[in-house]
DNA sequence: CTGAAAGCGCTTACAG
DNA sequence: CTGAAAGCGCTTACAG
């Protein structure tokens, strides 16, 4: 029953298989009376069309794919949610591609895994090659980014310099000059361009404050917990120690923030810590962060694909920058302030981190919250007045 | 160049379609000499074979799908990439559907989303009503289960009840008998079991301790952080306090940790609490909880059905344990024991937690870790002896 | 070992 | 509006 043809409609309906399927895809040029008769032959039959027969025939595979080097990580798992989510609902199939390891990235693109088999391809947080790109234009077909962009592809991504800068502003406007950096790993073989991004920004802002640079403290965190903490381990066994810390991820920072309740360093008190992302337990730990909206990033890519690959000619190359923005909790504090408030679970106040292209509809994780305490200070006043962007 | 099609490698080759057919999918009947001369025209074209054209002459799609209730919770993310990995290194395509709201589930099954576009179908931590199996059975392909299981369909999962059962022995044998529950929640649509396990083990494990039932200590949480705090807010307002606390989950029980913090309770000096899975951040907060290995049972339920998807005749029906284990770190310690230690990053034990049918080989993440601290005290023997399964 | 031919189940000009 | 026919690009008995 779940294997009925076209033909088999046909036969019950009276009719051709041409009006069988011209009915079933509404496309028109059929009368009501037939379009009638092959809906109830087909609910009856339980058919639905063989995807296989359908692409073979059109030459459309109805499918999309999405590359990404990680699938557990938040940031991969969110994405993925959002992009789910606006595929399903364009009715398009969506195929799930690991990159996970070098060996597996060798040759990916060139060995033909993605070749006559999907109508657009989404790519994620991955710097391309040149072959890498190459092959993927003899794909032939629309090709969609997030998180870095190349000349020839349309892409969605958060801009990593000015969001990085606009952390480390709000620490200098606090009074800190001595920060230190927390980045992830520079020359891992997947090329991700994000620590870099935000190592740039990391320093514009200080050079922007006229703060000299201090190679010492800069320090690597490997995007893990772990990472964040053996750093910060690193950052408070040499010298002087830093007043106030950068995380390049949420990760990271609960790492520093570890480290630092370990050797009894109180934050915001003795030390500040602000990290990057606005992962799920941001909020738990009080982090001083920038957020950005992975979810929402992953439904605008994927619309963004579903409507490429829908027109025959090819859609314009566009490039989307996704807002992010300033979240201020409890983790950052005036240099020299008094000593600790009491923890503080409500009251984030969120101020936009850069110029922002549009605004995500969604706020919702946020907006379930209590409502925000009114902290203003001197500080707010100050950390306002810095959000103007950088000229970097 | 990617769009050559069979006939024009036969060409180039000076064979037949036929030929070329059989010398690139090695199915054996060719001479070397013509194999040698298929491929070389192949690669010179970049050949390789339509997925569509296959599919429709051979029927079989060489797709599975993954369906799930959730993308980016931390279980089934993990799960995801556990099935992933084993589905490419099979070459087999994996589809993605997520089931997140009751609509979308709606009429899923029956809706020929599925139909005879994949070989195999995955199902994670769904409770399938009958219609759903009778739907899934007229797919007529190989049906695998993780965390659930029917009747008719193969299927991974460890055991809830015992396991949670383990947890709160390990709590009883600490002297604790006053034991609050955190549970998801039981009612929601998509019928999770879990809940209902778990919350079945805990009974189980204080009825074997003679403990008497006292239903104003089973609270529900909803399996977020902040279900967890609001369920704890809620058990501290009631009557004398609980001694120790049982979270369904680690999520739940990190939300527990920051009510217990707030109201400025120490634990475990105060109260003690225990959760489940072993979420990453559970180490990270030093909680004593049960392990279980995602990661794995994604790879061993996406192996059977690969398997079962490969035998022409229908694979027998197979009901595998994934094995649990007591992680004993420095949120639980025996009633009114002396003030709070020191915490302890590295130093967890571990116990098995219940009947292991199988070994996970990966140990990764916890391996990379520091060397275990010698924590021998009667505490531990006693916990030991404790480990013996209940007759449940 | 090799190839001609039929067939998989659709879609789509084309003719009426 | 409707249908016969060709074609999409493979695979696989079948005959040699």
């Amino acid at each position: 029953m779940a294997k009925a043809t076209i033909e088999e409609v046909a036969n019950l309906a009276g009719v051709s298989p041409s009006s069988v399927s011209r009915s079933l895809r509404d496309v028109g040029g059929v009368s009501a009376k037939t379009t009638e008769r092959v809906r109830a032959a087909a609910e009856q039959l339980g058919y639905s069309a063989s995807p296989a027969a359908s692409r073979l025939a059109t030459g459309r595979t109805g499918t999309l794919a999405i590359v990404m080097p990680n699938l557990t990580r938040w940031f991969f798992a969110e994405l993925l949610g959002g992009v789910e989510q606006v595929v399903r609902e364009a009715g398009l199939d969506l195929l799930v591609h690991n990159l996970g390891d070098t060996e597996t990235r060798q040759g990916y693109f060139s060995s033909g895994l993605l070749r006559k088999r999907v109508d657009g391809v989404l790519l994620v947080t991955l710097a391309l090659t040149e072959p890498e790109i190459d092959a993927l234009m003899a794909l032939d077909v629309p090709v969609c980014m997030v998180g870095t962009d190349v000349e020839s592809f349309s892409s969605i991504r958060i801009d990593d310099v000015q969001s990085a800068s606009t952390a480390v502003r709000h620490l200098v406007n606090l009074g800190h000059r001595r920060i230190g950096l927390i980045s992830g790993a520079p020359d891992e073989p997947m090329h991700y361009t994000v620590p870099v991004h935000r190592r740039l920004g990391y320093r514009a802002a200080l050079e922007a404050a006229g703060i000299p640079a201090d190679r010492d403290l800069e320090v690597h965190g490997d995007f893990t917990i772990r990472g964040g903490d053996e750093a910060t381990t690193q950052l408070l066994g040499q010298g002087e120690l830093p007043t106030a810390i950068f995380a390049e991820s949420d990760e990271m920072a609960f790492g520093a923030l570890r480290a630092l309740r370990r050797v009894g360093l109180q934050v915001p008190a003795d030390i500040s810590v602000i990290g990057f992302d606005d992962h799920p337990m941001a909020e738990y730990f009080d982090l001083t962060t920038i957020s950005q909206d992975v979810r929402e990033q992953g439904r605008q890519v994927a619309q963004q694909l579903v409507a490429a690959v829908s027109r025959p000619d090819g859609a314009p190359v566009r490039r989307l920058h996704a807002p992010t923005r300033l979240v201020v909790r409890g983790t950052t504090a005036v240099l020299g302030a008094e000593p600790r408030r009491a923890p503080s679970l409500a009251g984030n106040r969120t101020v936009p981190g850069q110029g922002a292209q549009h605004q995500s509809p969604d706020k919702g994780r946020r907006g379930s919250g209590p409502p925000a305490l009114a902290r203003q200070s001197a500080t707010d006043q100050k950390e306002r007045r810095g959000q103007r962007p950088l000229a970097t």
